[in-house]
DNA sequence: CGTGTGACGGCGC
DNA sequence: CGCGCCGCCACAC
């Protein structure tokens, strides 16, 4: 799996309701420190066939940095209508919606990790 | 090939 | 607390 099919892989499965970082999902995929490749790959999440939920990932701030990105329903109403509380574009109570791949994630595709150097 | 450009994050000050 | 710097890496040109 390339970088993106990898970010796609994870965010898939968040759940509604909950949220996770860019920089989390970096770590989870084998680069730590290219949690801006992360949001790239959000970007061309659209493109996908498979629906990705996109606004779920936010920064570790909880702050909906790719809001500008979202055509149609703005991120923040796509999280409200999820249960989630936003005020001055930030996520409320981030702490307990926060999804961690490393804790939540059991299983991963054999094929995950084969192009990694690690 | 080279360069610029990000939906970021960690660290230093 | 708020900057600024820079690593990171896929991709367009």
């Amino acid at each position: 799996m390339t970088f993106n099919e990898r970010v796609f892989f994870v965010v898939r499965l968040i759940p509604e309701g909950r949220v996770t970082t860019y920089g989390m999902i970096a770590k989870f995929v084998g680069a730590p420190k290219a949690a801006r490749m992360v949001g790239w790959a959000m970007n061309r999440s659209h493109e996908q066939q498979e629906y990705i939920p996109a606004h779920r990932v936010v920064n570790r701030n909880g702050l909906l940095t790719g809001k500008a990105h979202f055509k149609g329903e703005s991120m923040a109403a796509r999280l409200e209508r999820e249960g989630i509380c936003i005020k001055e574009n930030k996520i409320q109570q981030l702490d307990s919606l926060l999804w961690d791949p490393f804790n939540e994630i059991e299983i991963v595709p054999k094929a995950f990790y084969d192009d990694l150097n690690l």
